[in-house]
DNA sequence: ATAATTTATGAAACCGGTACCAGGTCAACT
DNA sequence: AGTTGACCTGGTACCGGTTTCATAAATTAT
């Protein structure tokens, strides 16, 4: 593999010549910069990138923590950041923790070792204080509602108005017993809190039976519909943590020919659209690109994104 | 930061016995290791990944090249590299291309340039010659059917098979006229050219009304429904590339209250499942996994992973 | 008792760049 | 004439590791 060192001995200058040659910097004489421009050519030679990152202290690289890859929440948001990171000439790697923590705190050690500028965490199973003691290795901005003093950068979707907004407009349109159906875990941590929250709000206090947890996917949506078809059929409409797992709701119900409840979903995916839900977008894109934004800045900011409901 | 040199002049050891306790290696009396190991932790050492990546020729990742990040083709076969590479100790670094020649071009530069240990391309806009000719810097493999002679490792998915499975299935069903619907461009290339071959075999010549080109989204296959629709109303049944797609095909005819046509999809996404559309699951995550495999082997084999038509 | 291994350690070259600094030329300005 | 400053170039330390090689002591085999 030919390198700069080579490039500098054949065509008889030095080392630093060659480099500003490689990095179109002034203060090289046109005959010189030519000569060696032919003979990088000439030699097919390409600068090593790890040798460059290297010396300059920087990868342009962006790592982004998430549990799984093939989660449309995180899909979305990966979206943002990818197509943002590409138009800014970074690199994006993705790092799947599978909620374990261990591995997440091995992401952490990697940022350390300088493998990426910095981290994005969509999701964290780790506490606050333990990104924060990170922090000096790169910045880390983290996906959620930083709460009053939160010590990182973030970029968070407007859940707390956007909740009210759906069940205020379940109230209104008659609803009389919202369910609820909830994540697995605090994947997104603020999320569960703050459905309690806007529940509270509208509706009152939260019955332990209008409550389902643990659904991540259409299948576990189904199961929740079985739920609340069986154990709690005062039940007229559901808010669930997702348009597919809302799509299982609806689906339980369809396929048993009850008299359908309303279920409102969120990311305004496909499946709502197609079975006619109302939803939340949480313009998820936007949140991702919002991410990148603040994670190659320097600066501590909070970002709110708005969401929206769409009636339906 | 602190560096392996801090910590042998620290210690009062050299930089070869620090670096052999960093990896783990042989022959280092205990009590020097352990005294090594516990300067280490007091100054919070970390090895630099660069620097040693660098130094050993490879980085232990993976790039992999799609169009976009958003599309539920790529997004399951990026889950099947992206687990399979986490398993195996591998980042995984998402390359988006837009169909860019340029971009993609520039993805083989930065495997030359030793950014990446490999590439894995889902899709290509390029020659099969231009990848081709990076081969020497660094295993490269891709996701099509290589065809009698291919030159690069390939992980492929048993189009061949499945399409005619799907459109026997449909002739057998009864269905007299069926259209198909084909993506843009060459996103899949050999994609269209074995549908066109599945449907010579088993419904003869394509006629041109029967086609639709074009499609990525579910928008585009409601545009499709209703080019079938209202140009072609003979046609009872539809190939779609996608079930996406064929979700809009199908709403299309739903939305204008006309008599449904079957609607065959791909991907066995939701979509299909909720609106009970056949469709044929190419098991992309094994696809990925494959791919993976296959990119850190230094093999040239051919990896054909069978799909499955689903009825419904 | 001697030869052959195995174990243990450090010096130094190497991976392939960047960037600071010193030194030199030459035109322009006071 | 002397100073200033822009232009050009090379030497070399540095980024932070790995790895080969030489050397020597401790075991083991013959």
């Amino acid at each position: 593999m030919t390198n700069i060192h080579d490039i500098a001995r054949l065509s008889g200058y030095s080392v630093s010549t060659v480099s500003r040659v490689i990095n179109h910097r002034k203060y090289v004489a046109d005959d010189k910069r030519l000569k060696i421009e032919t003979i990088m050519r000439e030699l097919d030679y390409v600068p090593n990138r790890l040798a460059r990152d290297l010396s300059r202290g920087a990868t342009k690289t962006i790592g982004v923590v998430l549990p799984y890859a093939n989660h449309p929440y995180f899909a979305r948001i990966v979206d943002g950041i990818v197509n943002t990171g590409f138009a800014a000439g970074y690199k994006i790697t993705l790092l799947p923790t599978h909620y374990d923590l261990t591995v997440e705190r091995n992401y952490l050690e990697q940022l350390r070792s300088k493998a990426f500028d910095g981290l994005i965490f969509t999701s964290r199973s780790g506490s606050m204080a333990s990104l924060e003691r990170y922090q000096k290795y790169g910045q880390i901005v983290c996906c959620e509602d930083p709460g009053k003093y939160c010590p990182l950068p973030a970029a968070y979707t407007d859940r707390a108005n956007s909740y009210v907004d759906a069940l205020t407009w379940a109230k209104k349109s008659g609803y009389q017993n919202v369910g609820v159906v909830l994540s697995r875990d605090n994947m997104i941590s603020a999320s569960a809190r703050m459905t309690r929250q806007a529940y509270q709000q509208v509706y009152g206090d939260l019955a332990d039976k209008n409550l389902f947890e643990g659904t991540v996917t259409y299948d576990d949506g189904y199961r929740a519909g079985e739920y609340f078809a069986k154990l709690n059929p005062a039940v007229d409409a559901v808010l669930a943590n997702g348009d597919d797992i809302g799509a299982g709701i609806y689906q339980y119900y369809k396929d048993h020919q009850l008299t359908p409840i309303k279920v409102i979903g969120q990311e305004n995916l496909l499946s709502s659209r197609l079975l006619g839900l109302p939803t939340i977008d949480h313009h998820l894109e936007a949140l991702g690109q919002a991410a990148f934004e603040l994670v190659i800045s320097q600066t501590k900011k909070h970002q709110l994104i708005k969401s929206e409901f769409i009636e339906r």
